[in-house]
DNA sequence: TATATATCGTTGCAATTGCAACTAATTATT
DNA sequence: AATAATTAGTTGCAATTGCAACGATATATA
C-alpha cells in the first residue's frame, strides 16, 4: 500500500494521540480526587442506565464499552461485588445473563457524571466554539466509519 | 464546579474517545498482522531515534512515551531482550543510565512505521482535508494546554 | 561539612487486560 | 431428528500496568 502522509497529517496525529492521553489522564485523576471509580465504571453504569429496562445481555454491554467478553465478565464482576448492579439470568436463552443497574448504581453514576461532566466542560469543551465542535464532530465521525475489511483480514 | 455542558460537546467528547478506540484498535491489528510489535514499542524506537545520539535517559524516555517510570523499566527491559535497544550507564550521574537503540532498533522501526504510517493515512489522515487538518491540529492543541493545578491538587 | 530532601531506576505486589480454551445452549445443516 | 457449527459467558494463564517502597546517588539546606 505505502500510502505517503505529509507533515501535517502526522502532526495532527501525533496531536490527537497526546491530547486524547492528556486529558484521559486528567479526569482519571479528578475521579480518583473525588474517590470515585474509574471511567470504566462510568461507561458501564450509562450504558446500563440508557438501556431498556436498564438492562443490558453481557455481550450487548461488551460491544456498548468497546471491550472483549472476558474483560466484561470480570468487570461486571468488579461492579456488582460494589453491589452497583446485579446479573439475572436470561430466560429466553439460558446460556446468556443480564447485567441491571441498581439504585446505588444510579446514585453513582449522578456522583461520577458530576465530576466527569465538569471535566470534560473543563478541560475538553471550553476549546471548542459552537462551528468548531460541529467540524470537530462531523470528522471523528468520518474516521468511526473504518474501510470494510474481508472476513480473513479480520480473522488473522 | 458543575459546569455544564452542551449536547453538542457531550457527543464530540463521546464521539472523541470512540475515535481513538477504533482507530488504535485498527492500528494495533494492523501491526500484530504483520507479525509486528504493539504501538508502545514504536512509540519507544521512535522517541530514541530521534533523540540526540540516538539516547535516551530512562526519565526522559517516560516522559515522551507518557508512561510511568516503572513502566518504562519493564518496557525497556523488553525492548532490550528483543535486542531493539540496550542499556549503557550514564557517567554524570551514578544512578541513572541510557536507552540507546540499536542497529536491530532501527530497522525495526522502520518496519513499523512502514505499516503505521499506512494505517494512519488510510484511517486517520483521508479524512482530514488541507483546510481541516490545520484547524483540527489548533483544536488538539489548546485541549492539551490543561488548565494550571496547584500543587495540592497534583498530589492527591 | 553534615544533614535533610529529592531524584533515578528498580522491584514486589496487586489489579487489570488479552488470548485461548472450555462448558452450555442455541441455530443451521443434512 | 441428528449432527455440525455458532454463540454466550466464564475461566486459566501469561503479559501488562499502577502504586508504593527501596537502595543508591545527587542536590539543597543548615
Amino acid at each position: 500500500m505505502s500510502i505517503r502522509l505529509s507533515k501535517a497529517h502526522n502532526l495532527a496525529w501525533r496531536k490527537f494521540l497526546a491530547a486524547h492521553a492528556a486529558l484521559i489522564d486528567q479526569i482519571e485523576r479528578d475521579l480518583s480526587a473525588a474517590e470515585l471509580p474509574p471511567l470504566s465504571w462510568y461507561d458501564v453504569l450509562f450504558a446500563l442506565s440508557e438501556a431498556p429496562e436498564q438492562r443490558l445481555r453481557l455481550h450487548e454491554l461488551a460491544q456498548a464499552v468497546l471491550l472483549s467478553r472476558s474483560n466484561v465478565t470480570r468487570l461486571v464482576d468488579r461492579l456488582e461485588r460494589a453491589q452497583l448492579l446485579s446479573r439475572e439470568q436470561c430466560k429466553q436463552d439460558r446460556r446468556g445473563a443480564f447485567a441491571i443497574i441498581s439504585e446505588a448504581g444510579l446514585a453513582m453514576l449522578e456522583r461520577m457524571w458530576s465530576v466527569y461532566e465538569s471535566a470534560i466542560a473543563t478541560y475538553f469543551a471550553c476549546h471548542l466554539d459552537a462551528t468548531e465542535v460541529k467540524l470537530f464532530t462531523k470528522i471523528l465521525n468520518r474516521m468511526m466509519s473504518l474501510p470494510k475489511q474481508n472476513a480473513e483480514d479480520r480473522r488473522s
